[in-house]
DNA sequence: CGCTTGAGTGTAAGCGCTTACACTGATTCT
DNA sequence: AGAATCAGTGTAAGCGCTTACACTCAAGCG
């Protein structure tokens, strides 16, 4: 029944207020156009019922839900998430709410919530990365929902994306390892499959080394998970094999943090001992002693943009042009001169 | 018009397969009840065209969304992302999808997340606490939507939850630093307004320091939000006014860590100058050195036991039943004996 | 051999909302 | 004073799906 107390309808708040179901709907959506008076006359109705729109309803009859999804890989640590606080409240600020899902790093599941997301009828995406079947991109332009890659950044790829280079900066940041005189180091990288800021980053390594006339067969190359564990174990891994490294680069604050914590419980001093360097500059990376050596990523400033253009996207229906942020080094404590044995 | 290419409706499956939309709809619902030639027929057309059912539209039809909504008070920090990956996990073994929204802490916005989450037909919902408005309990009520309390548990409240006592986690802990010898004891907490968790643990504090005889006014409280840069700033501000403290505990582990680190930077050496204790046991508190001591929550367990109930809360449409887990004391490095001056 | 039965499918009535279009009565214009 | 205009409101047609009910036809029954 429509006069059902527990869930009152547009139908409910119409009768209750003496007006047709057309004219709450416009009270709601654009007050501009109904009288004062009817409008608080119906306004008085929706409080007295406690109405709430249904959002499925909404969704299907205006075709518009203003929510945005984003796909990140994981929510268990903290790199995404000062990014997508600011692009939250960005969002927020331009009327719409977001909806966030996670993947788990598998672009299966990342598949499956994208058409989850889209089902519900979101009128943008946020994703992370370029990488992924190119079914995908094609699903979602054949969806009309435009979708805005996020924490990467290359100018021959022709999706929109808001990022940076993850290549150029672990480039600098190597050829600053390397000006410290590091010649043995080992890498600990995150699983690369599915993963191209990870890849990006390994490949910016390779580079500076060939580049400063080294043979980059010689970086000892270690790919684990995202973990603090696994970083620890890798360390372990890469100070058992091969030549002996003065310096540990790791793909991520996460594994250089494993790695800064086992190479302390080994009895090494860093950086007198050893150098490790990080990739992000979360919170962890100020916190840990010595301060972790790391590159910085604009989080707050690529979230906010990235809803400013995600918005654009949906609203005017635009392509979305990409943009390309600066990250920066962090130098501290955890990066030292080469240990001349 | 239904045969648009864009997006392929029920309609433009049915016709393809040559069969009604009640069919196509059952093939993806109840594949049991129609025979094997149609349903082949049917999935072929659904692959061809690349249906994807519209989200809205179902959960207006069917009323049954097999979402649940989570709200949490934020996702900036570690501390309910363990549990809510465990709480997602084990949803989705059960066919349900996980929508996180977050609060920031205040009661506005959760009511608006609340209500949004409904509005948009979630079958369930997990919320942070008791604390809210009585209003928010009766719309859940009226709505007929099941709701979960989680990261607290109070066998007075009338709310089905899942969680821990809070404050008699934090008495235990603070029996321990008493037995330390700690008599000049200051204190951190989170803001308390709407966050019963730190007002219950605060309480902990002052009923462990009452029963041990010592006079609870003579405790420095100071109130801070949830950064690491505010346990910094506390620290400071409770080491410059009142008695000289020997021990500082920490409503939680963020501040904590502030709170040593500010420590160390003032050139104090915990534990022998001071000691320092947290609550939650994120990752943090083992990365920080001297290790935090602090409480073990069992976050994990604690998400997979909320998302148990609160599925069957939403099928068996029963009122709920809570479950008090047990915390526990996690010694670490940072609580030593009272340096007698 | 006519009748019941039931498995498999189709028909069509909503679910709660938005919005194009139609309508009404003031207001303004000629 | 009558026509034209327009602001404010109502009417009703969907949006894409589920599901109660109706229907068909083959198998099983007395």
């Amino acid at each position: 029944m429509t006069s059902d107390r527990a869930n009152p309808t547009l139908q409910d708040v119409a009768k209750a207020a003496g007006v047709s179901t057309a004219t709450v709907s416009r009270c709601l959506n654009s007050p501009g156009v109904v009288v004062q008076d009817t409008r608080t006359r119906v306004m008085e109705a929706v409080e007295r019922l406690g109405y709430t729109p249904n959002f499925g309803a909404r969704a299907m009859a205006a075709k518009r839900t203003f929510t945005i999804g984003a796909i990140i890989p994981t929510m268990d640590n903290a790199i995404f998430a000062r990014g997508l606080q600011a692009f939250q409240e960005e969002l927020h600020t331009r009327g719409y709410t977001l909806l966030v899902s996670s993947s788990a790093y598998r672009q299966d599941v990342e598949d499956e919530q994208i058409r989850a997301l889209v089902a519900r009828g979101a009128d943008g995406l946020l994703l992370i990365g370029y990488e992924r079947d190119p079914s995908v991109y094609e699903y979602l332009a054949r969806r009309n929902v435009p979708a805005l890659i996020a924490w990467a950044y290359s100018a021959e790829k022709p999706q929109p994306a808001i990022g940076f280079d993850n290549r150029a900066a672990m480039r600098s940041l190597t050829r600053e390892v390397l000006k410290c005189g590091h010649r043995s180091i080992g890498v600990i990288s995150a699983m690369t499959k599915g993963n191209d800021r990870a890849l990006e980053r390994v490949h910016g390594i390779t580079e500076a080394v060939t580049e400063a006339g080294l043979n980059p067969a010689d970086l000892d190359i270690i790919e684990t998970p995202y973990e603090i564990e696994n970083g620890q174990a890798a360390f372990d891994t890469l100070m058992q094999r091969g030549a002996k490294k003065t310096a540990i680069m790791c793909v991520n604050d996460v594994l250089a943090v494993g790695a800064l914590l086992r190479a302390r419980e080994r009895g090494l001093r860093v950086p007198e001992d050893i150098s490790i360097t990080g990739f992000d500059d979360i919170e962890l990376a100020r916190i840990v002693s010595p301060g972790l050596t790391t590159v910085h990523v604009p989080h707050r400033e690529m979230g906010r943009k990235a809803a400013i253009e995600l918005v654009q996207m949906v609203e005017r229906k635009s392509v979305g042009v990409s943009l390309e942020l600066q990250s920066s080094l962090q130098m501290r404590g955890s990066l030292g001169p080469a240990n001349k044995r």
